[in-house]
RNA sequence: GGGCGGAUAGUUCAGCGGUAGAACACCUGCUUUACACGCAGGGGGUCGUAGGUUCGAACCCUGCUUCGCCCACCA
């Protein structure tokens, strides 16, 4: 005789305080997290994508990391050795700008502190703060293995970022040059093309006149259209379109710079769209990316006319010291003095502005380090194409192909202080660069002591692109790479897909010659209930960590499960998670009553003494055990979250407990009560693991109570379906006794029949023998007590009966008509299943024609023609089982 | 300019070829011995629009309207 220790002494109300932060901590203290190398078990591995240090989590991290948390914990229970890799991103930018920020409340600037200091202050910084956001991660139940944590600035990290920087450089794919890039004046630092954000906005458009120099060419002057007045003094060109009929004449020839007093030629280059504007074009190399190409190819000079803090420079003349905004107003007001400006245009026209701190970027030509990506992105693009990486959804490999496919070189250095300082030793003597991952005491090349290395750190992005493999030891050679790389699956939002999960493709093909992930999950943004993004300014922010304090973790966690829905945003509101806290209140208590009949004995399941509604609680939970299964694994968590929810509000708690309620009174009888302890029992035992995944707390708290094994659920298998508890057409019986329970509710409430009156009678009338009346007849003590009628009789149909539920007789003894199912009118009946069989029938036949097709079936893909057979075989099906019914209901 | 997604009950969304669903909100009635964080019942939708395919369309195709997102260009 097996027991259990249980524990009936649960809270009438479910409370998840203590709860959680008690088994979090009995989980980390015995190792629950901790991933093994097991040569035994199939690996399954995912590594976080990191927050930045600096950083507070966030919901959009909380769904994201429930996500990964419930596929860690499902394949844990499934057997597999689990590596969940926790860590954090340095931030370089992000971060710097937190504590610059924090220092000029201080009234003091990194300038001031230098650049050892400051690094110095940021390491402070990040030791106080930094373990904020992974406290966080652990409130909400995060299953990492923490001993594996990871900070991209770490020792290991800086040696695998300083190995695949000289690896690329050596290779040709890390480039140095005088480039036009992105810059924040602000930041002080260059920036890649996706850390500019475009936003439209109004500005003006100046028409500028440029007198000819050449006399001959009929006109005086040509004219330019600008919105940037104070880049003229840095023209060196006019650039026209070479077809162009109106200027055609003019190339050769010269104008003066307003403003400068210079000759600059007229060239001819096609890029100039002889559609806008005036047709002629500035070109500025120096102030705009397209001048700077035009420049390059018509070997013209860079005039550099505003500083890298935004302000104009030696070579701005007169405007020497202003910012941008004024030296333009100046410019303007000189050119109108001067006759030269035609007239002004409002024109809208996207602006950039830094990621970080929303400043106007600006076009600087600057000394640079790149990464030659092109190379690098063909094997991406190939290892989609292979199926080496599965998009999910879908959708996605369509925006990553075409980022890849006309993906620019990668800007790589950053003007900042915090970050890995790339590893490249300029020499004073010859100029040559010596690039090593060891610091080098002497030029490669000259051998002279005189070297001074890069002030430039590299883009935070470098660093992250190696996560998947520099967390695991890389360069080394370590059994971690073996057993857990490729990993199987990344998590992460649209919004990092260039950012991060392309530059991982790319980096992982090139250094680990094989992909970082299996499959990637592209999951949806969270936004508010009203579908607005969320923002501190709006005030719409809903903190996870308050949501954790006011609901608990696993409500919140279950929320965000169920919201989620493929390829579509995610609308949160705390009344929804109050929704899922309330489940997590029923669940507890169909617990604490489930423990409430059970003894310490196990009670054997009887067959022989199984009802209808025992029959279909067990089957239904082998189905749900199966199904869930099959969802997480196609990563659809929505989809299973919601079935769970439905099968213990629904099935569980609404109608198998009610139900069971006469046979643990014992008004059915000893054996009765037995085998109801033990569907009981085994339903619990199965529903718990299967919930386990989405609400961990509970479900450990509840195992715990039932004391199903003495161990951590965590550590369950997760329950396969069994054939013994299954039990086939059981679901429909079911619902032909549930169609009757409603309706007789249904009738009780529309005559204001007061829940606590009891019915003295109610009569079914049902045809004698069909199936439903066998259903209904072996359950009138259910139905007795579900609807609170002293007796329910079974009767055979009148022959006046009609249709319709009627209610008779109400004062003392009530008596209560009730169709049901297929008992009424039959000849209807048997008229609407004709109809029903001639519809399939002809589907049948239209299908099968186009399978007679043989070019169809040459010609169609395999599986449309699939899709058609089963088509005809479930027809057939349908057929059959319709034929069944309309033959019963003939007799 | 290129691409993607949405338009279904008052609200937020499921459903994606076979009798319109959930949650919240609303209405009616209930301290029914697990749960008022609850129970039972109810009202409410010509599934954006016009065509087409099909025996059958919220679902597939085409056009339109409309909202949102991404990329590129913007002298």
């Amino acid at each position: 005789m097996t027991t259990r220790k249980r524990n009936r002494n649960l809270d009438k109300n479910y409370s998840p305080d203590n709860i959680e932060q008690k088994w979090y901590a009995q989980w980390l203290e015995h190792g629950l997290f901790n991933a093994e190398i097991n040569p035994e078990a199939k690996a399954f591995s995912i590594v976080i994508p990191p927050p930045n240090v600096t950083g507070s989590l966030h919901v959009g991290h909380a769904f994201d990391h429930t996500f990964q948390d419930i596929m860690c914990r499902t394949k844990r229970m499934e057997g597999y050795s689990v590596l969940w890799l926790p860590g954090t991103d340095h931030a370089g930018i992000a971060t710097q700008n937190v504590v610059e920020k924090a220092l000029a409340k201080q009234g003091i600037s990194r300038y001031d502190l230098g650049r050892e200091e400051f690094v110095k202050r940021v390491w402070e910084w990040k030791a106080e703060y930094g373990s904020r956001i992974i406290n966080q991660m652990k409130r909400l139940g995060n299953s990492c293995d923490w001993r594996r944590e990871r900070f991209t600035l770490d020792d290991g990290l800086s040696k695998a970022v300083r190995a695949v920087f000289v690896r690329l450089y050596k290779k040709g794919l890390i480039y140095r040059g005088k480039y036009i890039v992105n810059w924040c004046p602000r930041c002080a630092t260059a920036i890649s093309d996706l850390e500019v954000e475009y936003e439209e906005s109004q500005g003006n458009f100046y028409y500028v006149k440029y007198p000819l120099v050449e006399k001959d060419c009929g006109e005086k002057y040509i004219l330019v259209a600008t919105t940037r007045p104070e880049t003229i003094i840095g023209d060196v060109a006019i650039a026209v379109h070479p077809r162009s009929e109106k200027y055609k004449h003019l190339i050769g020839k010269h104008v003066i710079v307003p403003l400068a007093n210079r000759v600059i030629p007229i060239i001819e280059d096609n890029m100039v769209d002889p559609e806008f504007g005036t047709g002629c074009v500035k070109i500025t190399p120096a102030h705009d990316p397209n001048d700077f190409l035009v420049g390059l190819n018509h070997n013209l000079e860079q005039i550099q006319v505003i500083d890298s803090r935004g302000i104009m420079n030696e070579n701005a003349g007169k405007y020497k010291g202003m910012t941008i905004e004024q030296a333009r107003r100046e410019s303007v007001k000189d050119l109108e003095e001067l006759g030269q400006l035609l007239k002004t245009e409002q024109i809208t026209h996207s602006v950039g502005h830094c990621q970080r701190c929303g400043t106007t970027v600006e076009p600087y030509l600057s000394e640079q380090w790149f990464v030659k990506t092109k190379p690098l992105a063909d094997r991406g693009v190939q290892a989609v194409k292979d199926g080496r990486i599965r998009w999910v959804p879908e959708q996605w490999e369509k925006t990553y192909f075409n980022w890849m496919e006309n993906i620019r070189d990668w800007c790589i250095s950053r003007q900042l202080w915090w970050g890995h300082r790339i590893p490249a030793w300029e020499c004073k003597d010859c100029g040559h660069i010596t690039v090593a991952e060891v610091d080098p005491t002497e030029c490669e090349h000259c051998h002279s002591k005189n070297i001074e290395q890069e002030s430039d750190v590299l883009d935070t992005w470098f660093s992250s692109a190696l996560w998947p493999f520099s967390t695991m030891g890389w360069p080394e050679d370590k059994p971690e790479l073996k057993y857990f790389y490729p990993t199987s699956l990344m998590v992460t939002g649209f919004d990092i897909i260039f950012f991060w999960v392309a530059r991982m493709i790319m980096m992982g093909l090139e250094f680990m010659d094989d992909v970082p992930f299996r499959d990637v999950y592209i999951h949806s943004l969270i936004r508010d209930e009203h579908g607005k993004k969320m923002s501190k300014t709006k005030g719409n922010v809903i903190d996870p960590l308050v949501m954790i304090e006011q609901y608990g973790a696993d409500a919140l966690r279950m929320t965000l499960a169920a919201l989620s829905v493929q390829g579509r945003d995610i609308l949160l509101s705390s009344t929804r998670i109050e929704t899922y806290r309330f489940f997590m209140n029923k669940l507890w208590n169909a617990s604490r009553f489930a423990l409430m009949n059970l003894d310490d004995e196990v009670r054997e399941i009887d067959a022989e003494q199984l009802h209808l509604h025992d029959k279909f609680i067990l089957t239904r939970t082998q189905e749900v055990a199966k199904r869930t299964r099959e969802l997480i694994d196609s990563y659809d968590i929505g989809t299973a979250a919601r079935g769970l929810y439905d099968f213990v509000w629904g099935d569980l708690c609404d109608w198998y407990l009610e139900m069971s309620k006469p046979a643990l009174k014992g008004d059915e009888g000893e054996a009765r009560k037995a085998t109801t302890q033990g569907v009981l029992e085994e339903v619990f035992r199965t529903t718990l693991p299967l919930l386990h995944p989405f609400i961990p707390f509970v479900t450990e708290e509840l195992w715990a109570a039932f004391g199903f094994n003495g161990d951590y659920i965590m550590r369950t298998s997760w329950p396969d379906a069994k054939d013994e508890y299954t039990f086939a057409g059981v679901v429909e019986e079911m619902s032909v006794l549930q169609d009757a329970v409603r309706a007789l509710r249904n009738l009780r409430a529309e005559a204001h029949v007061p829940p606590q009156q009891k019915l003295s009678r109610a009569v079914i009338r049902a045809v004698k023998d069909s199936s439903a009346a066998k259903i209904l007849g072996a359950s009138l003590n259910q139905i007795e007590n579900l609807c609170r009628v002293s007796e329910v009789v079974l009767e055979a149909p009148a022959d006046e009966w009609t249709h319709g539920p009627s209610l008779s007789g109400m004062s003392g003894e009530a008596e209560v008509r009730l169709p049901v199912g297929d008992v009424l009118d039959v000849e209807k009946e048997i008229a609407r299943l004709t109809q029903e069989v001639a519809n399939i029938e002809k589907a049948v036949a239209s299908s099968q024609a186009r399978l007679d097709k043989p070019s169809f079936v040459e010609r169609a893909p395999a599986e449309v023609v699939e899709k058609e057979r089963g088509k005809v075989a479930e027809g057939q099906a349908q057929i059959a089982r319709l034929k069944a019914n309309l033959e019963s209901l003939s007799r």
